[in-house]
RNA sequence: GCCCCCGUGGCGGAAAGGCAGACGCUACGGACUUAAAAUCCGUUGACCGCAAGGUCGUGCGGGUUCGAUUCCCGCCGGGGGCACCA
């Protein structure tokens, strides 16, 4: 409230020298009907370089834009103006991810048609984006909920529905490639039961690993074929334990989850098996892995891929169980339990096995006598949510099956264990347990009694008593490995147990396949058809796009059926002769967000989902920039589909975005917070007030937990007036034992902290409000917003008016004259040019912004300006401030917009300098400055910094022992 | 617990290993004004000093270097990610 009624009567009473709400419309208008930021498409562009600017286009949600939006496009934008005036050919679109649960929520809770709320807050973004004054080129934006686009996410689909995987060759290829391959071939029984494939002679041990049965393929009736063969798809359906969200009323990909609750909405999710559509991203583990390093992402952006895909490198080991009383429970003599460690070294040190409750190997192995315990911690173990387990933190349970299993190195007979800390989808679902040297399995140890074994020790020094010693060192207590470090140990233990047959190098991932189906309405619908028994099959090309059909109650059913299904017409399906049902899952928020950047290439084209020759002329995109949040969900899923897309021949590139960038967070103003800081206790709004203090309204308090007491403080908000700093810490000025905690917190609607972008382009204007952001700090930082500052921003626009086309209700400040500038200012411009020039590509707009500011200052308060560096002025400013920018440039002469106007050029040459100034140091200590003619020799300089006045003194009496000349930068003497 | 990032004035932040604090805000002083706003000109890291000038100073402690905000090692503090992944 301050600030606005501070800015109205700054207005109001003192009207700025420019109208900014005026002049900015005027060139927003311009902007739309003469289209200066269309895209060519190749055939026209000529030998233009291309450049491919992208933002992560926003889902329009109700609350409109934030200022978080800005940040990232006003960046791009920049780089995009920029690139324009450089004569690149820049493509620079925008568009809106309106499918998804957000906007389906939003319309639930208004009782409005999503279809209604969706297009309603698109038009609103789009008001708001174009209020800023952003280049894009309108005619290409897309909308994923517009049947012509989701038409081709469905195409999309269907090629991955189309595919299989080639382990061989690590590509996808049509699926009818592998129909032919297998009417030649067999197809095996793995282990566990499952049936996997053996495509291609060198394919079994990849993707079958032990084989156990064989059977032709002619042999097999269709139904087994086909399965066989829906089982090798990159989407396929399956039943399995999926994360299901009763609240939202669907289920959700284990990105979406958090902390054991959804993404959106925080509400609780539970585990349950449900039959639903997967893609197979799992297959691209490897790929998704190592092409990051051909990328240029921030770092902890594909620290973050790498994480989530968490590919470890280890064997798996066979273990037999233990001999007769194994038979005597009808477990086979060939029963052997396979586990994945990616630690063989310590094999010897393994005194237990763990198998997840849920392994199928359990119930063929557990004693008659124990089977009631097994029961009961089953069932302990599944009514536990997600959520539960994580509660407990680490407290282990388990129970003793009553078999044993034989330790394939040593013939050791160890005990084996079900428990919950082992799981079925990592791995093999069973380990060995070796608690010397890892910290679960000895909190497990420790518990049940179990012998803890060493038989690593540490290179340097004795292992700790208390825990165990978990990094690597030398071998000890293992015969066949003793004295070798643990690289070396490993590597020799697994090839032992290869040439034994007892194990294998093998290779795990934490990522799972990507469960694709959600039972809500708002999506788009799968172009899939199921007969009787519930066999997928596409429909045909031809029939695309599969409309949503349209619903009067859209609402989610609470249970695992979609809402879809309620669309009973919509639902038959009838072809050559036969009855089919439509799948009534929808796709997930992710899909239409998947190949956008494709779609802006060629937005029109009806034909296919992008022009192969427009397709290779633009990507890959050579820059993106967008928040942090997509590190692992939207960019993951991307590449995977790109990769796909790829490998089928439908795009040129491996990977969809060269370079990505993340703004940093805007945060809320700073706030701060005073509470007592004696014993952490709370202090009241009262106390306070006591103390002759005002608390800042009904505003959010703070609670946290003082460090050293460990009380739970309450910390009522307060004015920075009322605060100083002392020492290292804040305290109230009225009341210093009184501690005040300054912080700036995510802006969020309950802390009532949220900058609305239309209040602050009313106020200041669009090219304030972006130089604002712009100059706040480095753009992919988090930093706190500051609407007190703004007027910087504002003051600068204004002085720049002044200065380049005067006050209307003063005389013109300056002349502008057909003339030259002034030695030093020529030299100050070439400069700037420069500075700027490298700036903007490195996207360090803020001290390119201070730049700008500083070659004001020197033009303000001058009688003339020359022509050449007023328009050179304006050409830069235009990235930054377009709409002053235009202004100026068309009353400076001009009637063409400078939107594809050259960019200065600087000449090296006028930067050079006919005398220099340095600084001189005596043992490292700044004492004086010198200046010297640009082109002095060594010598010279150091018998001019010796005879410095200020030097002298500090040379008496002493002897240089060494003279440093850091060429242009200083001189150092070292004295002694 | 593991991984990543960050600690610079009252605030946002500048500094290819080379003048720490550019530029903006705030605050203070001055000019203009009947007055205020706006604008323009100064001062604004701390301490000592009338001044010239000096000392200290980039979270803390070491190291490398003629020279470290920058590089290395060890702490402390803040933020983010992953989290029973074998």
């Amino acid at each position: 409230m301050g600030e606005l009624t501070f800015a109205m009567r700054f207005r109001k009473i003192n009207p700025m020298p420019y109208n900014f709400t005026a002049t900015e419309k005027k060139w927003q208008h311009y902007w739309l009907d003469a289209k200066p930021f269309a895209a060519l498409d190749p055939s026209q562009a000529g030998d233009m370089p291309k450049a491919y600017v992208l933002d992560m286009f926003p889902y329009p949600s109700g609350a409109g834009l934030h200022v978080g939006h800005p940040e990232g496009y006003t960046a791009t934008d920049i780089v995009s103006r920029f690139l324009r005036m450089k004569g690149y050919n820049v493509l620079h679109p925008m568009g809106w991810d309106a499918f998804g649960l957000p906007a389906e929520q939003y319309a639930i809770e208004r009782n409005i048609h999503p279809a209604i709320t969706t297009q309603k807050n698109i038009d609103n973004f789009r008001r708001q984006i174009q209020m800023i004054g952003l280049s894009y080129d309108w005619d290409r934006e897309v909308n994923t909920t517009d049947p012509r686009y989701y038409k081709w996410t469905q195409w999309i689909f269907l090629q991955l529905f189309n595919s299989y995987f080639d382990p061989i060759e690590k590509k996808a290829k049509p699926i009818s490639h592998l129909v032919n391959e297998l009417l030649n071939e067999t197809y095996v029984v793995a282990p566990d039961g499952s049936v996997k494939l053996n495509p291609i002679g060198e394919g079994m041990k990849a993707i079958a690993g032990e084989v156990r049965v064989e059977r032709a393929w002619s042999e097999l009736s269709p139904q087994e074929q086909r399965e066989i063969v829906d089982g090798q798809r990159l989407a396929y359906m399956d039943e399995i334990p999926v994360n299901w969200c009763p609240a939202l009323g669907t289920v959700l990909s284990n990105e979406e989850i958090i902390d054991g609750k959804s993404e959106r909405g925080g509400f609780p999710v539970e585990r349950r098996p449900l039959r639903q559509w997967l893609l197979r991203i799992t297959a691209y583990a490897d790929r998704l892995l190592e092409d990051l390093e051909t990328l240029d992402w921030p770092g902890f952006s594909k620290e973050l891929q790498k994480n989530w895909i968490g590919r470890s490198v280890g064997a798996e080991v066979d273990f037999e169980i233990a001999g007769a009383r194994g038979e005597e429970r009808g477990a086979s003599k060939d029963d052997v339990i396979t586990v994945f460690t990616t630690r063989p070294d310590t094999l010897y040190g393994a005194t237990y096995m763990v198998l997840a409750p849920e392994h199928p190997l359990v119930d063929r192995l557990v004693a008659s006598d124990r089977k009631n315990d097994i029961a009961n911690y089953r069932a302990q173990v599944s009514s536990k949510s997600d959520r539960d387990r994580l509660a407990e933190t680490r407290d282990k349970t388990g129970v003793f099956i009553g078999a044993y299993a034989i330790n394939p190195v040593n013939d050791d007979k160890i005990p084996i264990y079900i428990a919950d800390y082992v799981l079925m989808s990592y791995g093999t679902g069973a380990i060995m347990a070796v608690p010397a040297h890892d910290q679960r399995d000895f909190d497990f140890a420790k518990k049940f009694n179990i012998p803890i074994r060493p038989v690593v020790k540490p290179l340097v020094g004795e292992a700790p008593a208390d825990k165990p010693f978990e990094g690597e060192g030398i071998a000890i207590n293992s015969p066949i490995i003793d004295g070798m470090p643990t690289a070396q140990a490993k590597e020799h233990i697994t090839e032992t147990l290869a040439r034994e047959g007892n194990g294998i190098k093998s290779v795990n991932y934490k990522l799972r396949d990507w469960l694709f189906s959600r039972q809500r309405y708002w999506g788009e619908p799968f172009p899939i058809v199921l007969d009787e028994q519930t066999n997928a099959y596409a429909v045909d090309d031809s029939e695309l796009p599969v409309q949503l059909p349209e619903l009067a109650d859209y609402k989610p059913t609470g249970t695992p059926q979609p809402p879809l299904s309620k669309a009973v017409e919509w639902g038959r399906y009838e072809k050559d002769g036969k009855t089919f049902t439509r799948e009534t899952n929808t796709m997930p928020q992710w899909a239409g967000s998947c190949w956008y950047y494709l779609r802006y290439i060629d937005p029109q084209n009806e034909e296919r989902f992008v022009d192969p020759v427009k397709e290779k002329y633009w990507m890959s995109a050579d820059l993106y920039i967008g928040g942090v949040e997509h590190a692992v969900l939207h960019l993951l899923y991307s590449r995977f589909w790109h990769k796909v897309l790829y490998d089928l021949g439908h795009v040129s590139t491996p990977e969809p975005f060269q370079r990505l960038v993340h703004q940093g967070l805007i945060l809320g103003q700073m706030e701060f917070h005073a509470f007592s800081s004696a014993d952490g206790s709370p202090i009241s709004a009262d106390e306070l007030t006591d103390i002759k203090e005002e608390v800042i309204g009904a505003g959010p308090t703070m609670t946290g937990v003082h460090k050293q007491s460990r009380q739970k403080y309450v910390a009522q908000r307060v004015d920075e007036e009322m605060v100083q700093k002392a020492g290292p810490k804040f305290v109230l000025k009225s009341n210093p034992s009184i501690t005040v905690d300054a912080r700036a917190f995510k802006m969020s609607k309950s802390r009532g902290n949220v900058v609305n972008p239309d209040d602050i382009v009313r106020d200041y204007g669009a090219d304030c409000f972006r130089l604002y952001e712009m100059y706040l700090g480095p753009l992919e930082a988090s930093k706190p917003w500051n609407t007190r500052d703004i007027v910087g921003m504002s003051r600068f626009l204004n002085s720049v008016w002044r200065n380049l086309v005067g006050d209307e209700e003063r005389n013109r400040v300056a002349k502008i004259v057909n003339e030259p500038p002034s030695e030093p200012l020529d030299r100050m411009m070439h400069y700037t040019i420069r500075k700027i020039t490298e700036d903007i590509p490195n996207l360090r707009f803020n001290t390119a912004i201070a730049e700008l500011i500083k070659l004001n200052n020197e033009l303000t308060g001058l009688e003339s300006i020359s022509q050449e560096l007023a328009e050179n002025f304006v050409l830069m400013l235009a990235p930054f401030a377009p709409h002053i920018a235009e202004e100026i440039w068309q009353r400076l002469g001009h009637e063409r917009s400078l939107a594809r106007h050259a960019w200065p050029q600087f000449d090296e040459k006028k930067l050079v300098e006919s005398s220099i100034e340095l600084p001189v140091q005596v043992n490292g200590k700044l004492r004086d400055k010198i200046t010297v003619p640009a082109d002095a020799d060594e010598a010279t300089i150091f018998a001019a910094a010796e005879n410095a006045e200020r030097v002298k003194p500090w040379l008496q009496g002493k002897t240089i022992r060494k003279r440093i000349y850091a060429s242009r930068k200083l001189v150092n003497f070292v004295v002694g």
